[in-house]
Parts: C-alpha cells; structure tokens; sequence
DNA sequence: TATTGACATGAAAACGTTTTTATAATAAAA
DNA sequence: TTTTATTATAAAAACGTTTTCATGTCAATA
C-alpha cells in the first residue's frame, strides 16, 4: 500500500506541457508535434500514470459501465449471460456492474442507483416477470434499458428473447416424429409467465399440426425447481400414464426436467423407455448427471453479448426505434428423450 | 427517455438556499435551520433529485463500489459468493462490480482498471492459483485486498480461506469410522494446487491417526471437472477395488465426485455400497442428482460476506495489521457415502 | 453598550479530467 | 513586407459534488 496519486498535472509538469496538451496524447484526438508527444509519454510512462476515472466520468458525463439488474446468481443462464456481457464488454473496453434485484421495488431502485444517478450509461434489465409499474417508471430514464427474456409488447425499449413456442413445438416434434409418442405433458413454470405459457402453447401447436390425436397436457406450478418438477410429477403425471403407451414430457427447464425424471424413476416408470423428458436451457446438471438429459438450448451467451451490443449502439446514436430480437433455441440430443440409449451402459434400462 | 439532469443547483435555487446547504441536507452532517430543512427537502421531493455519483466519487476521492475480481463465473461456489458479497454490500450501502480475469496478465489489469484507475476503492480477489508476481505488484496499490481460496503466507494481505485439511479429515473419518473401510482414495484437482494438496494431505492424516492399516491414495489429475473425475475413476481407482473390501473415494469437489460416480456406476462397482463418495462444496447438483451426493460444504456466502466487511473495516480505519480467516467446512450427508440409503428407492442398488 | 461566542448559511476552493476558447508561432499568400 | 491561414499549445471553463473558510445574525456576557 503505497500512495498513488499521479495525476496529468504531474504528468505535464515533468513533460513541460500543458494538462491539456497530455489529455490530447492520452486520448490522441487533436494533432500533437512528434517531439512533445514523446516526451508525454515518457512521463506518463516514467511515473505510470492512468487517467482517474471518476474525473473522467464526471467531465464526459459517462461511466463507460453497463448495469445489469439481475434476480438472483444462481444456475447456468446467468453465468452464460455474464460470460457473454462481460466477453463483449472487454472488447469494447466497458465494465459491467451487476445489482441483484427481486421485488419490483428493487428492481426500481437499482435501476435508479444505476441511471439516475449516474453510476452506469445504460442497463440490461433480467425480467422474470412483466412489472408494468417498473417499465413505466424505468421510462422517466435518459439511459438505454434493454430487457431480457419477458417479452415486453406495448413498451418502447429494447427487448431480447428467445422464442419459446418455436423451441417447444421443436421439443413436442420431437417426440411425436422420431419416438412416436401417444402424449405429451408440459410441466412446470408459472401460469402467470409469459414464457411458460409460451412454452406450452408450442407443445399444443405441435400436437395439433402434427399428430391430433395425441394426448396433450399442460401443468403449471410455483417456478422452475427440481423440487416443483418432482411434486408436479408425482401428483399429475404419474397417474396419467398408462401401459402400453408411450409418452414425453417436455419440462420448463432442466431443472423441473431432472425432478420430474426422479419423481417417475422413483415410482418405477421406465425413463426415458415409456415416458421421455426434454428439459430447457441446457444447463450444467443436463449433461452431467448419470442419465443425460435432452434439451432446448438457448442461446445465453449470445443474448448476453448482443445486449451490451445494443446498449452500446444505442448510446452512440446509431438505433433509434427500439429493437426486438428473437432468437432461435437449439434442440441437443441426449439420452433423457429415448435417444442415444447405447452411450452409457445404464442400470436403469 | 426524458433528459434528468437535476444538479444540486437546482435544488438551491428552488429552495432559495446555497448549494452548501443543500448538500448539508442530503448528508445531514452539519446543523440546518428545522425551517430551511424543510425548504430544502420540499425542493429535493418536487424535483425527484438524486445526488450524482460521479461528482461525489470526484469529490470524496471514494467510489463506494468493491471490485470482485473471478476467473469465471460458473458453478455454486460463484453464485453464492455473490449472494454473500452482494447481501453484505446492500446493508452497507455500496456496490460490487465483477471483472473476469484468467491469466495473471488479466488479474494485473483488472486490479488496475479498479483501483489505480479509481473505479473501486478495494478489490475482492479470487485466486485459484498462486501467483507471485500478481500479489507483488499488487502491493503498490493503495487500497484494500483480500484474497479468497488461496492461501498467501508471507504476503501481507487480508485472507480468507477454508481449512482444507481439516475438511479431508472429517470427510476421511466418516468413511473410517461409520462406514469403517478398508480404502480411501483421494481423486481430482491438481500437484500444483495447494488446496488439492492440503485436502490430500487430510485424508491420509486420518488414516495415520485412526485406521493405519488402511491403504490410501491420492490421484491427482488436470483439475476439477467432471470428466476429470470419470476419467482418473477408469483409469486408477477401477483396478483397485477388490471385491469383499469397502472403499471411500474424497473427490476434490462435487463435479468430480459425479464423474467418480458415474464411471464406477458404469463399470458395475455398486455405489455406495462398495464404494463410497464424497464431495467438496455442496454444489447444485450433489443435491439434485438421483444419488444424492454426500458433501463437505464451504461456508461460501459467509465467505463473501466476510470480506466485503473487511474491505470496508479496512477502510475505516479499523483493523491495521492483514488478517487471516479460517472458516471450517460441514460435512453434509446424503446417500453416496452409503448413509441415508432409505431415502428413496433407488434401483442402483 | 460594546464584546464575545454560538449558530446558520453563503462563497469559494478543491477533486482530476475534458473541452472550448484564446494565443503564440510559423508558413503561405498577397 | 504585410496579411492571412494554419498549426501547436496554453489558459480557462465546465462537469456536480464536498468541504473549508468567511460572514452575518442574534443572544449572552461583561
């Protein structure tokens, strides 16, 4: 612990300039002569100065931060989401500062510790639920503010999502076309969530489209637990499946997946033989627990990327209209929807 | 969007007061008039103010934000370190901000965009490996550092860390005393990891002192993933389980343990009966497997905690000398130590 | 009644940059 | 040679706070 107050007065001093003349070759805007710049960076390099950047902040009027206002920490989605934000971050030489925040009332707050006063350009907000008293207080806002996940319809900001009843009905098509399945639950989520509705949609669309006389379900729950997916199992599923038949599970995460495929083991349905599982996300216990389980992958690390991206754009003044995108899921097959039975040796078959 | 700059000023103009007083107001630190008070906050509600964050880090030469600096942002352990980290600097009104660093050349930069450049007024430091040259140079900053995980002896700087050996051993004496085998392999991590060593180093320490004629070994390897664990699992403990003898296997975290499991699973070793795992950290999925991973838990949040608490002590002045904190970890049982084996039917076994 | 001290507030400096404006010095044009 | 551009640099203002210092008012003391 040293003192390290080296300041560009410093700098000019030793170089024998101005404090503007070394602003100029730090940031090389103007035109400098070759003999001054040099003996700047000589200095600078001499006494290893860096530019302090809360003056910077104060005197461009921006942080060069990103705020992202988050839930909770947990789970793969938010890790693919920070590797993306921060990777696309770095190269655009921003930092990032993350906020946790449930209720609405928090997210409000951060969003205002965030813009309001000062300590980010712009945030990307993680929308579990649609909060409409947030989105409209968050448009008193001058900063950028992309939304992730929730579709955000009527709002005028920025919004990221992955589109769920196309990944369903992939999920759904699945198990009708190449396991030829008699029924086909949905499982988990919430009633209220727009992406589990969603969600469920597809798996009806796939149904109708593809083979109406398939048996088709749909149980909500509390959220996206293994716990939700076992109790859910247990309760509804289990008594719905019938001998002879073959059925799939299409589950609103891995999650809700690895419980409902337990809750069935446990109660010696054959897994993935009579009842298949697909989960959502691609997580990290998909591909590593003993059976592994079949997915919808969505692709986080994108969505984290292209929100800064956005962000970014947005405050050089490059979009105006706010921007939907829509990404695509990706279905990854493993052993948890029938496929792929002959990789491991299981006990269980 | 709407443009939100309301300064200080215009709160003084509105209540017809200096900016001084107003910023006595704000940070109520002086005494103000009851009737001027009032004026003032009138004035701060009508406008919705919000002092800048910028100005004030300018001015009281502090950010109140803590830098986090991580290699990824995967697994449990991370996730709980934010929730830690993040509760602790909620209570205590400041922020975190994250950057991702691998390579020591990464950490060097990170430590100085955070706190040479003044974005952070002290820096949380993961660090799975130890590196010299980042610690010395570290040592020319002039604001707090701890340093997680690894042990830093000699280096003058706060340090938290969880007694490793201590752990193995308690993991080891279950295996020797309620499950009384005959072998205890320790799997995973790496030579040149000091925590692999140490926990290593437990398990035969409790062999010496309670069952010395039991055969021990320890298999390191490139890390701690789960193809790690599967991988040395095949390789070395396969050939040494003699039938008629019970082993315990201690990985080096719970993503080993999996894979542990998972080979000896696959090679029809009877798991747990014959042979035993435990894991490290208590990670998502030791519990939300179908064999239920038995565990030592890292105190991870408390970690987190913890140091956000010791960075702001630090600069308060509180503590002067570095400090060094040993936290213990808690032996979770579940059922692949061969406990609990009532808790579920399991065909496995 | 003049003097002191406490108290409430205003004025101004400081924090370390960026950016605008001004001013030399030099080169080009007249 | 004088005038006009052009160029390189310096000086100063601005960013929005906090904080120090100064000032004025009023009551208490001498």
């Amino acid at each position: 612990m040293k003192q390290g107050n080296i300041t560009i007065h410093n700098v000019a001093k030793i170089a024998g300039v101005s404090i503007s003349t070394v602003s100029r070759v730090v940031n090389d805007l103007d035109r400098v002569a070759p003999d001054t710049r040099n003996r700047v960076e000589k200095a600078i390099r001499k006494l290893g100065f860096r530019p302090n950047s809360r003056a910077q902040a104060l005197s461009r009027k921006r942080t060069d931060t990103i705020g992202m206002i988050v839930p909770d920490f947990f789970g793969q989605y938010f890790a693919m989401l920070m590797e993306g934000a921060h990777e696309e971050a770095q190269t655009k030489g921003v930092h990032i500062m993350v906020l946790k925040a449930k209720t609405p009332d928090e997210k409000l707050d951060a969003i205002n510790r965030l813009c309001t006063e000062g300590r980010a350009d712009g945030v990307i907000l993680m929308l579990s639920e649609l909060y409409p008293h947030v989105l409209e207080v968050a448009g008193e806002i001058a900063a950028p503010l992309v939304v992730l996940d929730k579709d955000i319809r009527g709002y005028r900001y920025d919004n990221i999502l992955v589109d769920n009843q196309l990944a369903a009905y992939e999920a759904a098509k699945h198990f009708l076309e190449v396991h030829d399945v008699d029924g086909l639950f949905f499982v988990g989520g919430s009633e209220s969530n727009v992406d589990s509705i969603a969600r469920a949609r597809g798996v009806f669309e796939a149904i109708e489209t593809l083979k109406p006389k398939a048996e088709g379900r749909q149980f909500f729950g509390q959220g996206y637990s293994y716990e939700e997916g076992y109790r859910i199992a247990q309760a509804e599923v289990l008594d719905r499946i019938q001998t002879g038949r073959k059925y799939g599970v299409i589950a609103a995460n891995d999650d809700v997946a690895c419980g409902v495929m337990d809750a069935l083991l446990d109660h010696n349905i054959d897994v993935p033989a009579q009842a298949g599982v697909i989960g959502f996300d691609d997580s990290y216990i998909a591909s590593h627990r003993r059976l592994k389980v079949t997915t919808m992958r969505v692709p986080t690390k994108e969505i984290g990327k292209v929100a800064v991206r956005m962000i970014l754009d947005r405050l050089s003044g490059k979009v105006s209209e706010p921007v939907k995108i829509l990404l695509k899921a990706q279905l990854i097959v493993r052993q948890s929807c029938g496929c792929g039975r002959t990789n491991q040796t299981r006990k269980e078959a």
